[in-house]
DNA sequence: GGACTAAGTTCGTTTGTTGAACGGACTACG
DNA sequence: CGTAGTCCGTTCAACAAACGAACTTAGTCC
């Protein structure tokens, strides 16, 4: 049997768990933030099986999330680079490392590593706001609506 | 062979992949905060085998992220409840459903749903930020660091 | 009694993941 | 020149997970 898509329905939620509802997809994308850029820098920083990789980086190349640039012609050697549509799902990432420190430690724990700004070192926390407001969303206040801006066939 | 373990890595992505890096996983959440109790709502609403629901739901049970509740005694039913942990879950998901919508449709196209306040029927556009200055995170300007509250023994 | 409901379990088949081994095409060293 | 090492994969057999369909259990309704 194969795996059920949802590659097409018709929520972004879905479509999105259709790309990275997957092992080893977020963890290639966090080496990619992390500054990884060749084969053997994601499998010996992941220890992924190489033929998983081989297939992660494929779908992620397909999907629009890398980009595979040859970088020597003999013999073709390839990096694999962030998008500028890659590099927006660092925000997916973002929230996943806030609530994954939040709630998957330990009570008397805290997890190793913080996210820092480069250049101040100050610590960054991630939160997810409404972006016109600036307020933390309350998921009891949402619900889901059409969108009046679709096309009437996707609604 | 079995799948490669990520909830004792020392990351918050690797150990929340592990939770929803998944198939079905993130979906039913969506629909646990879309209003699903009961069994038959997650099966009817998503389609999904039901063995594999019924994986998805004890695993989310198991994590704290959902409550198995007793809603009758004859015969023994029970509902699935959102916990604090399962709410705040909703961060990550609606950082999901800002790529997936800004990223996962076709140039000419638009998701057919949107995210509406349910009092004001405002639209809501979630956004990743800096907890501390409101500010949208640019990935250039963040990397990994030690997080100097954690115990050695984690770093 | 028979149909129906909710919440699963069981089943045989298909697909995906795993670790290990293998390959090809080059470079560096002695 | 011969050997070792690097990089980026592919191939393999064993095993685990997902699939749809059918079945089960414990009750209610007519």
């Amino acid at each position: 049997m194969r795996r059920t898509r949802f590659d097409d329905w018709p929520c972004p939620i879905a479509r999105t768990t259709d790309l990275i509802g997957d092992w080893w997809t977020p963890l290639v994308m966090r080496e990619a933030f992390a500054g990884a850029r060749r084969f053997e820098e994601f499998q010996t920083a992941l220890d992924a099986p190489r033929a998983v990789l081989t297939a992660r980086l494929r779908r992620l190349c397909e999907e629009g999330l890398l980009d595979k640039v040859e970088y020597q012609a003999h013999p073709p050697r390839y990096e694999y680079r962030l998008t500028d549509k890659g590099r927006d799902f660092w925000a997916v990432l973002a929230a996943m490392w806030r609530w994954g420190s939040d709630w998957l430690w330990a009570d008397d724990e805290q997890p190793p590593v913080v996210l820092k700004d480069r250049t101040t070192g100050d610590v960054v926390v991630p939160s997810v706001v409404d972006e016109r407001t600036g307020v933390p969303i309350d998921v009891r206040e949402v619900r889901v609506g059409r969108n009046p801006a679709a096309s009437p066939a996707d609604g």
